[in-house]
DNA sequence: TTGACTCAACATCCTTTGCTACAA
DNA sequence: TTGTAGGTTTCCATGTTGAGTCA
């Protein structure tokens, strides 16, 4: 006979099992709470009885009416999880309603849930969705709010600083916007929930770091997939991409190799090629200590900033202007400096980070009703605002990932009738061709 | 409750154009 | 002569967010 409780992120068992390990402190087996399956599994093959005390205080499931009516897709996606015994991840693109299948998936399970959100309007969008769709009672802990309940939506802030008072109220643990969960502190908050269900939602999965290699241990593997191109025209809008190329000035172009040479040379003289990720990385180590390391870095930093931000980009933004006058357009940028610049030379109202909470919902309010046609906006709705749609995206800067790209086309994806377009100005034969390449749709 | 602050965590950051010291 | 590793176990900048604190 084997006992399995929980403690503060830990499975405790007076026996040992595969992946676990002796505490001197508790006297007993531990092994970290998601590991909860695999040993009571363990167990159960070699004969040995299990009283199991794990879950003894979660939450009741609330009453709820599921009255959701999956697409095809959506329901293909859902069986594809329950065939990998209720553990996951269901990549979809933006606007395709991943929600909607993972509230299918809650409502199907009947136990006490855990959703797992990056930001606080998530959260609250969330709840909406659940209180609407499921007409059932819901707990948020996060941005002030703090109500635990059968279904509980929580960011990843307080998810991970609560861990382990929460790690074993839950059988199902919904992870959205998954692609954070690799992350040091987010996947060891992962690993202390108990929840034998887990499912992942992202359009994007894949991250720059690599470690997405963690999703099967931590959630599951990728269990069904979609992207954009599979969709546009039909549930989401159809849509174009323009790519548009345009010369630094002589003034930029000068002052661009300047700084590029600086770079140059300093990595000429301490023998460094700039071949991946982790020569890079060691730039910035010696950047710390060295100097001249430092400058080189600070140019490199200068001279990406002026072919992101060239001004011929600008000159070309305001024919555009002039073209789409009739469509609804967002401008992105990569800092918020061009940001402002934008704002001020064309007088469209502007969202950073630095934009106050009411403000920004204002902005948002007055663009979503048409009051304002046009807004400029740094990279803060890249991810989990509510964007109201647009036709027009005008990339002016961005990152080199897909992920940055693709979510930005999203923002212009959500109704399906209007044709959107999605144009990047990029400057040639610089830092910045190279992160458009990168970023870049076709692999 | 709010507002203004600070702090911590997370993400991005590369592709050019083969050197030097040391061990086997 | 040929082959191989080249730093320390953390972070040059900027952008973004959530949480916590204090008035």
């Amino acid at each position: 006979m084997v006992t399995l409780r929980y403690f503060k992120g830990l499975i405790v068992c007076d026996a040992y099992a595969p992946n676990t390990k002796w505490s001197d402190e508790l006297k007993a087996y531990i092994s970290y709470a998601y590991k909860y399956t695999e040993i009571k599994k363990y167990f159960r093959e070699e004969g040995i009885d299990v009283t199991d005390e794990v879950f003894n205080s979660a939450p009741p499931f609330p009453a709820i009416t599921d009255e959701i009516k999956l697409r095809d897709y959506q329901f293909e996606a859902l069986k594809a999880w329950i065939s990998h015994g209720k553990r996951g991840i269901i990549v979809l693109p933006t606007g395709a309603g991943k929600t909607v299948v993972a509230l299918k998936a809650l409502a199907s399970l009947r136990e006490s849930t855990l959703i797992v959100v990056p930001t606080i309007d998530l959260m609250h969008q969330w709840a909406n969705s659940i209180r609407e769709l499921l007409k059932a009672d819901v707990g948020e802990i996060g941005g002030g709010e703090d109500k635990v309940s059968g279904i509980t939506v929580i960011t990843y802030d307080s998810a991970y600083t609560r861990a382990e008072e929460l790690g074993d109220k839950f059988f199902f643990i919904i992870f959205d916007e998954v692609h954070h969960l690799p992350s040091e502190g987010y996947s060891l908050m992962a690993k202390m929930y108990a929840a034998p269900h887990r499912l992942g939602l992202t359009a994007t999965p894949e991250r720059e770091d690599g470690k997405h290699v963690l999703y099967p241990d931590l959630v599951g593997p990728i269990v069904y997939r979609k992207g954009v191109e599979d969709f546009a025209g039909k549930y989401i809008a159809s849509f174009d991409i323009k790519k548009i190329y345009v010369k630094m000035t002589e003034e930029e172009e000068i002052k661009y190799k300047q700084l590029r040479q600086k770079l140059r040379k300093y990595l000429e003289k301490k023998h460094i090629t700039l071949r991946s990720l982790d020569d890079f990385n060691k730039l910035v180590r010696l950047a710390s200590k060295d100097r001249e390391a430092r400058e080189a870095l600070l140019a490199w930093h200068e001279s990406l900033r002026i072919a992101v931000n060239s001004k011929a980009k600008v000159e070309k933004l305001r024919e555009l202007l002039k073209e789409f006058k009739d469509d609804k357009v967002i401008i992105f940028t990569r800092d918020t400096q061009l940001a402002y610049e934008l704002s001020k030379l064309f007088l469209i109202p502007v969202v950073t980070y630095k934009t106050s909470k009411d403000e920004r919902k204002e902005i948002l309010q007055k663009f979503r009703k048409g009051t304002y046609r046009v807004i400029v906006a740094s990279t803060v709705f890249d991810e989990g605002v509510d964007v109201p749609d647009a036709n027009v995206g005008i990339v002016l800067g961005g990152y080199g990932t897909k992920r940055q790209y693709l979510q930005r086309l999203g923002r212009l994806l959500r109704g399906k009738d209007k044709n959107a377009l999605l144009i990047e100005i990029i400057t040639k034969g610089s830092a910045d061709y190279r992160l458009s390449k990168r970023r870049s749709f076709s692999t």
